[in-house]
DNA sequence: CCAAATATGTCGTAATACGACCTATCGGAG
DNA sequence: CTCCGATAGGTCGTATTACGACATATTTGG
């Protein structure tokens, strides 16, 4: 639904705000974030999985596989110390971004 | 100050508010785009000029060279009708957008 | 006279979301 | 039983686009 471009720059929040409390699997990322915008806010999973990638080899993630019986494997995502960083900057800059960009366009609150 | 790829996707719907009412050159938006946001959002000029140029081959920008006696010639930009309905468009898609992200990251208001 | 601000532009790079494609398992409908 | 959709993970190449480096020219102020 949206804009290519304008995605860029949130995937990494998204993620890191949906593993706040708890670990989560790409699948299941993918799912929420549909479910909760409603609808409107799709990220295919392929392009999910090499973010997960990048952000674990940069430090904010951490991953194990999982398997259990009677289900497929999957590879669940948690937050490491330094994600949990990441979250409280990229949520501020975000804050900040959205402010800036709405006192151009005139928009006052959303 | 912003990331990068933050910025991504919000170039076009900026330009074309900031056309909105009167017609103005490169230089003006770049230097506009900053002083509005206090000085955060920075879009440096060489970004601008590839970017107006697209959006004039997309219909949503008309420009003219306007050369005074004491001035450098400058390249004014206004909207087209087409721009008009684009920055409708896109400033209702910006305001979905951020919904739809401030749902998952959990900001209530920013 | 020289520096800074004004004003516009080109070229190559990096980041990244997506489309096309591939593999595999499970549950339910026919 | 078979096929299909949902689940679950992945690779590779492409398009878009903001930026850095570089280039050019004029005007104003110290």
């Amino acid at each position: 639904m949206f804009n290519r471009e304008l995605k860029k720059g949130s995937i990494q929040l998204l993620i890191l705000a949906l593993l706040e409390n708890r670990e989560r699997h790409g699948y299941e990322l993918g799912k929420l974030i549909e479910a909760r915008s409603g609808g409107r806010l799709v990220f295919r999973l392929h392009s999910l999985y090499p973010t997960l990638c990048r952000m674990e080899e940069m430090g904010l993630l951490k991953s194990r596989w999982v398997e259990k019986p009677g289900t497929r494997r999957r590879r669940f995502y948690r937050l490491t110390a330094g994600g949990r960083r990441a979250l409280e900057r990229k949520r501020q800059r975000w804050t900040q971004y959205m402010q800036a960009v709405n006192q151009i366009v005139g928009l006052d609150d959303a």
